[in-house]
DNA sequence: TTGAAAGCGCTAACAG
DNA sequence: CTGTTAGCGCTTTCAA
């Protein structure tokens, strides 16, 4: 049926040995003989065949990516970035895309499956220490992205910092009474985010009023959504008319605060007069909204996760490493600080000048301030 | 190193063979044998290796989807319905994503590597013949979306109809000066797009006046992007300052609509008063910016293509079926026609109202009207 | 019902 | 430099 490297060898009279080298450039073939072997491959239009050749080398060139709702602004550049790099570096992507948490666990096993994959990319969700252990155990590469473990490859963001500069760019702007409207508080990023609208607000000596605080409780996307900030707008309009004078947020997201920004068009509620808004993403459609925000390096990062994870898998042995990436202040309208001419202008806030690119022992030990 | 069949054999107590009827549930097994077996995967918790089983059983449990820009909203929709079978088929998927069309010939080539996938899907692109050739002859099942192939299954928009039809609302709104923002002549759609809007002029005893179509050169996406319809909207108002009073406009996705509405605006043209607007592809966005639009059932294509995918890879020998989607009208606001509340409200054109999935024999005949 | 053995197509060591 | 050979881990006959 399908020609293999014994026709190749029959038609090019050597051994089948010779083939192999031929196919794969090996030094030792003479060049005629390498000219020939090739020749009779190009005529017979031979295919390797993917998995005889995984089986014998144990090497599949393929990798997994697990992600939750790559429908997501963000996954979706993280996702082009590690397409990008990965078609580059001649790797297969599988995808799995998580939509209910119960799929993490069949797909991280699926990835384990001995010669399914190379390597495997985790992204956003927490992953089960069982699991861990196994990766470790099967010596299966992982990295990390936007989530991190002592043991494996990770990249970060400081959500929680970037949420401060958020807060704080809005507290000296003179707002006192600042809300914030988050995502479902069972993901990490979330409870980052919120950890930094405290830290921000404790700063400055602000008391900290929980019913300003406005999480999501929608199951799809983990609230990072434009429903899920249309609610939040919501509940933070009800809480304003029943005499809280809030007079500025954060939102969690990007794709939430279009959401809030739209109810509050829908309330005629001034945005940033009333209400001076702060998102998070950068996702293309912030400068169409001329949302203030907090950008994050999404193609970047994936790029980035596809580097370590080949160079991880050509070197297993490499002490783990943690990126982590400041989200970077882009001021736009919402926020009240615009520069005359509405256009985008970045703060010049400290942190956010630097990407840190810090590469530590095992330890692990703490990037964060 | 890591437990194969063999270490399962010996701890059971039995052949090799006998593992394997049993890890595959073959009926000859008998029942403390099995169970023996299965315990004893269990505690040494065996993993099968893919490799091995593909290439002993000639089959991979993996497709390939090879999609162009696929952070394309449309794509996205369309990947995630893709995903979301595969995961539930069992199936594996590898995502090659195309930014520049040299990728496709590549892509092809790859999964056309024997052994490396058992099916493929293949978008909203011409499939070059001779690889269209090389499919049939490796006997590999193909899935064509948004394109179409008389020797494989197909799944089909009616653009030309939903152009067609979009271009009649506006018309029957009371439009004679219709404009049309296309994306790149280079594609498909945007060809069938025109060709609907021609129709509609036609039929309408509308002459066709070249100087009000505006079609992008972008490369990017293929011009189906916000920056392209902006460019589109641009050029539309410079025609419309020259004297040619455009009243209406088709644009050919909603991204682009989305970048059209924001110059349009920003140059004070009030839409729809103005100029009426009507996108294509009802994308999320569609509803927030109250767009009217023609909507594609992108996920159900998606679960389409994958099951379609699944059948002819379990019988490879159907004849070659074809599935038309006609977009379906959803008025809103921008095209002046809308409902008091402003509300989505679909049309009740005559041909929107019915999906029309037809199968038919291998002359794959036409379907459109 | 079961065990043994022959591949699946390729890589990589090992002799020559 | 090249041919031969022994696997890689599993499926699938074919006898027993």
């Amino acid at each position: 049926m399908s020609v293999t490297i014994y026709d190749l060898a029959r038609e090019a009279g050597v051994g089948i040995g010779t083939v192999s080298r031929c196919l794969n450039n090996h030094p030792n073939v003479s060049a005629p003989t390498r000219a020939r072997v090739l020749d009779a491959a190009r005529r017979l239009s031979y295919q390797p065949h993917a998995h005889a050749k995984g089986l014998a080398s144990q090497r599949t060139n393929t990798i997994a990516a697990i992600i939750p709702y790559f429908t997501n602004y963000f996954f979706q550049q993280v996702l082009q970035g590690i397409q990008d790099k990965a078609g580059e570096s001649g790797f297969d992507l599988i995808l799995y895309g998580v939509n209910h948490p119960e799929q993490v666990q069949h797909y991280l096993h699926r990835s384990l499956q001995r010669g399914r994959v190379d390597g495997v990319m985790f992204f956003s969700m927490r992953i089960p220490e069982n699991y861990a252990e196994k990766f470790q155990q099967m010596r299966l590469p992982l990295v990390l992205v936007d989530g991190s473990h002592p043991d494996f490859d990770s990249i970060r963001v400081e959500n929680r910092d970037g949420a401060f500069l958020a807060v704080r760019h809005l507290i000296r702007l003179g707002h006192r009474r600042v809300a914030m409207i988050n995502a479902s508080m069972d993901t990490l990023p979330a409870r980052e985010r919120y950890q930094g609208y405290v830290n921000a607000l404790e700063e400055h000596g602000i008391a900290l009023s929980p019913d300003r605080v406005f999480p999501s409780d929608a199951r799809w996307q983990d609230g990072f959504t434009r429903e899920a900030g249309r609610e939040g707008m919501r509940r933070l309009l009800a809480r304003r008319r029943a005499g809280d004078a809030i007079t500025a947020a954060l939102v969690a997201s990007d794709i939430q605060a279009m959401g809030a920004l739209e109810v509050a068009r829908e309330a005629h509620v001034r945005i940033p007069e009333d209400i001076a808004v702060v998102g998070f993403d950068d996702i293309e459609l912030a400068q169409y909204l001329q949302l203030t925000t907090m950008r994050q390096p999404m193609y970047e990062m994936g790029v980035l996760a596809m580097e370590r994870l080949v160079a991880r898998i050509r070197m297993p042995d490499m002490v783990p490493t943690l990126t982590t990436f400041v989200p970077e202040l882009v001021v736009r309208g919402t926020c009240g600080a615009a520069s005359p001419g509405g256009e985008l202008l970045r703060s010049a806030a400290t942190l956010s000048e630097q990407n840190l690119h810090r590469q530590h022992p095992a330890n692990h030990a703490g990037v964060t301030s």
